[in-house]
DNA sequence: CTGGATCCAAGCTGATACTG
DNA sequence: CAGTATCAGCTTGGATCCAG
């Protein structure tokens, strides 16, 4: 009953006993963009299978990572799964992996032959809130292919959602998975990309701006200090 | 032979189809405190079994995270285990998820149940090397029961190592598994357990002093920040 | 000391079928 | 829609023994 452990008193191994299996970390990247439905999760991670779903939400639920609700706007019963607010820590502990990953181990041969969606490329723009000055307030659509996600940025923190924003967005911008995957891998700047026409821009020049120095700076300063 | 993999165009999928897998980030952990011989991996990750030990730093050498060498002032022809660049940068982006573990998933009832090591628990004060100010230069010798790690703080970085400290220690501090399981939680400060005899110095106060400042403050940085 | 080989147990996948 | 149940077949992991 009791799930296998490492048994070793470290963050790390503590951490891993809880997220440590495989697709645990995914579902909570999911959660991270906002709270879904069950089918929504099963559609977005092809291949884990309902049964082996059904195990790994109730074992987040039990480690209080992952918090059932009642959708109240919903018509009937619709049950939504969202993250605690340990499980928010976690998805923000798990960004500077995501970094990495998206540095050292993407490369331009996935890009057409893997699932795609714009909130998991809109993640690593979400590292750390420290790095965003606090003045700095926006809504930011972006359309990648025919995917959609909403990074908003308040306070000085970022959070990013699925599908359009829910206001007017202050920006709109537009690009294929292709751009994406230059900028990820320090190939170009998203300030270039916008300059060669390879992304779409609709809202106030100060705004686009804004973002643009936005997410080259959070690239720069994330991925050069080391 | 091409190991199971998430087919997903996302960092945080690319990276656990190469860390994914049970015990692999743990080994990357192990060689983040220096390099390692085989049989050295061994002893500290119980339970992994030679063959599955054997195979895993395989797939970490094939992914250019691990590198193997010849230790030069060993006797015969001792392998050593050491991390590449990449592999360095992967240590350090699983520390915010080390860090979650430790202040989510660890409490009182395992301290003594499980295995433990100093440089395991050091790991979390390396938690990034942009809150250091550059002029705190130190090497700090913990010893914690009969473990021995050493915490070297050098141009606004941190590093941990296995053992006592290769030259002379600023500070060497002893405390017990508890006290650090204390600190961990959040319980007390590094600060208060030495007003309190809870943790023996040697070393001037000065630099005592500094390294109390530079735990406290990190820890409350890191974890009070959300 | 560094692993390879082996055997068995546990975990994952995929499919289908069924319930409120 | 939101799951649960089952089951066969495959892949991984764990433990022990053994070889260069």
């Amino acid at each position: 009953m009791s799930r296998r452990n490492y048994s070793q008193f470290c963050g790390l191994a503590h951490a891993l006993d809880v997220v440590g299996e495989r697709w645990t970390l995914l579902i909570v990247r999911e959660l991270g963009s906002g709270p879904k439905r069950y089918t929504q999760l099963a559609d977005t991670l092809a291949g884990i299978g309902t049964s082996l779903l059904a195990t790994r939400i109730r074992q987040l639920e039990a480690d209080g990572i992952v918090r059932r609700r009642l959708a109240t706007d919903q018509p009937s019963s619709t049950v939504l799964y969202e993250l605690t607010a340990a499980g928010r820590e976690l998805a923000e502990a798990i960004i500077p992996l995501a970094v990495w990953g998206a540095r050292h181990q993407m490369d331009d041969a996935d890009v057409d032959n893997e699932a795609f969606r714009a909130e998991w490329v809109l993640g690593f723009l979400v590292a750390g809130s420290e790095g965003v000055s606090s003045d700095i307030d926006g809504m930011y659509e972006f359309h990648v292919d025919d995917s959609v996600a909403c990074l908003r940025v308040r306070d000085g923190r970022m959070s990013v959602k699925t599908g359009a924003c829910a206001e007017r967005a202050d920006v709109v911008v537009q690009m294929t998975r292709h751009v994406v995957a230059s900028i990820a891998a320090q190939r170009t700047t998203i300030t270039e990309a916008i300059a060669e026409g390879a992304i779409t821009t609709q809202g106030e020049p100060a705004a686009v701006a804004r973002l643009a120095a936005i997410v080259d700076g959070r690239i720069y300063s994330r991925l050069h200090a080391g």
